[in-house]
DNA sequence: CATGAAGTTGACAATCATTTTCGATAAGGG
DNA sequence: CCCTTATCGAAAATGATTGTCAACTTCATG
């Protein structure tokens, strides 16, 4: 399976995306342009993407990249906090590239997965507070907020 | 109040990954020892659980029930709202028989996987609030917080 | 510019949770 | 008890993601 579709926590349970990057860069990282070219696709996307989807449009681009490199450079993206992971509704990683560095949420698009990144001290607060009420520690939490954007909205 | 119903799938991401309603109605919902078993077994956990998880528990009682069934069961059981589900880091689903019939969400151990349901209208209106700024419409969401229960935490 | 070590790639096999198949079985109304 | 039909469940299928490993780049160095 997925072994940790965020590149952490290998616990069970998922959780967020936590910003603490490790010493990383043990060796160097090569600029290629395969991972060049994914990172650009997910550029041009203003939505979440599946890795599969992601390798369509490449190679409908002409772009000569294999299946298994484009899983390996979104992971590798991920890891190092330059593009976002969510697992949609069938469990299935989805990726884009975001503007803010730190931790927030998305308001996706249900129907054409557009998504707007969003903030709030207040949801943030409201975790911490409530899971130490229950003693639980070493908090994190996941979320995200799914809806219709006004272009895919009926009538 | 929560314009939608809520539960437990909001998210519904994977359009084309909806296999449609159940076979609902036409017949009647028989009353089957499996069936029975499979809720039994969710009743004894605090804490999530995922399918095979449930089956090993319910062989190693001594339960003749297939894993098939127990996959079929927990569908049928969270179509109904009977139990919970969420999807852990490696996008398995994992269920818990609920107390709360609404809408709801758990703070859950990352260790031991117990959970305790926590319920939020800060949070609801929270989301509410920040999609309407977005002009997004039909707006639902997935949370879960996590963390270490008392009894997992070190020291 | 040549070279070699180490990072990368990609076709293909392997995983593995979950679903589908479909003949066998059990539930329960008449 | 019988018959219709929901349900079982073993085995095969599905499908996303990962492992394999020989061939291939990149890039620092001479
Ligand atoms: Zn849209
Ligand atoms: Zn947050
Ligand atoms: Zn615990
Ligand atoms: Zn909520």
């Amino acid at each position: 399976m997925t072994p940790d579709a965020a590149g952490r926590d290998p616990s069970s349970f998922a959780g967020p995306a936590e910003p603490g990057p490790r010493g990383r860069d043990g060796g160097g990282a090569r600029r290629t342009t395969q991972r060049a070219a994914v990172l650009a696709a997910l550029h041009d996307a203003d939505g979440f993407r599946t890795a599969q989807e992601l390798h369509d449009v490449l190679r409908a681009a002409g772009e000569r990249v294999g299946l298994t490199t484009v899983y390996r450079s979104l992971q590798l993206l991920s890891d190092t906090g330059e593009v976002d992971v969510l697992l949609n509704d069938a469990g299935e990683a989805m990726y884009r590239r975001c503007e803010r560095r730190g931790h927030h949420h998305h308001l996706v698009c249900r129907s054409c997965k557009k998504s707007v990144e969003i903030e709030s001290g207040e949801v943030e607060r409201w975790t911490e507070r409530a899971a130490g009420e229950h003693g639980f520690s070493a908090v994190t939490h996941t979320m995200e907020v799914f809806g219709l954007c006004t272009t895919c909205s009926p009538a």
